[in-house]
DNA sequence: ATGCGGACCTGTTAGC
DNA sequence: TGCTAACAGGTCCGCA
């Protein structure tokens, strides 16, 4: 469900009821996430502070004088506000219960999201330390994105995906860049000039953006912590339109399957 | 070192 | 209408 722009969504809407409030409570009904609840988080977390709520790739941080937790949402996780008495429904997996009552509620079907502790070095956690640039930070430009495919075989679609070489692209945003950018998805990330891959870093960049300011893509059940849907589907240029009209040249939008994941792109807009 | 397929899950939709 | 298969926004891991 969520990549970068739903991640940050979320972080938007659950920071003003968790900065600067006391964690009262964490309660977990299922430690069977994608990586099992470490058994000492609720004795880690309960009685601190979260002073600041950040994010890293797709993980949220909340960041308390002794540590760190993380959270990802998966595929299919979100996390809502909702009151200190409402009844947990199906798939309600933890509860982050702070002073003066809000309750941050993590839902997830599919239970490929995580609750994790990252201690007081979280840049030095497995699943963080490896990670490349934001695509927002001034380290991801097209220069280094041309010199991460230098060499490589590996289609730039995947390229974009992988997290080592920039955080937070999934699938959504890496179809509709590489549309924006004319580039065709298949092609090898070492066959892309400087110049291109300026045009698509810039891509990147700028869908993303874009689909912050509208609270993210709704393709199905994505809330934001508000319960709104994200706006940016209205704006995808290809994916999900498979069989229909390229919006900047007519043709037919084709569909194929790259790692297992599904592609979409114009085979005349995009070489 | 790189690349590929499988794995982890449930819910919804497409197809017969 | 009902059953089954395929597919879904992620990403780690093990093997070739």
């Amino acid at each position: 469900m969520p990549e970068l722009p739903e991640v940050e969504t979320t972080r938007r809407g659950i920071a003003p009821v968790l900065e600067g409030h006391r964690i009262t409570e964490l309660i977990v009904r299922e430690r069977r996430l994608r990586w099992p609840v470490p058994i000492d988080l609720e004795e880690n977390l309960r009685g601190q502070v979260i002073h600041h709520v950040e994010r890293r790739a797709k993980y949220l941080l909340l960041k308390t004088a002794n540590g760190t937790a993380m959270v990802h949402l998966g595929m299919s996780g979100s996390m809502r506000i909702v009151d200190k008495y409402s009844a947990p429904e199906v798939h309600d997996h933890f509860d982050i219960v702070v002073d003066g009552g809000d309750v941050v509620r993590f839902n997830d079907p599919r239970r490929f999201g995580s609750l994790l502790w990252a201690g007081l070095t979280p840049a030095e956690h497995p699943l963080l330390a490896e990670l490349g640039p934001e695509p927002f930070s001034n380290d991801f430009t097209g220069k280094y994105l041309w010199q991460s495919g230098r060499g490589r075989k590996v289609a730039i679609k995947q390229h974009v995906m992988n997290s080592k070489i920039v955080a937070g692209v999934g699938n959504i945003y890496a179809n509709e860049s590489l549309f924006r950018a004319g580039i065709h998805p298949k092609r090898a990330a070492g066959r892309i000039a400087l110049p291109r891959m300026t045009k698509l870093a810039g891509e990147i960049h700028a869908v993303l953006a874009e689909a912050v300011r509208q609270g993210g893509t709704t393709l199905r059940d994505y809330r934001g912590s508000d319960d709104k849907p994200g706006y940016f589907r209205q704006k995808l240029l290809v994916y999900g339109r498979a069989g229909e009209a390229c919006k900047q040249c007519g043709d037919l939008i084709r569909h194929t399957v790259q790692g297992q994941r599904a592609t979409y792109y114009c085979s005349t807009c995009q070489r």
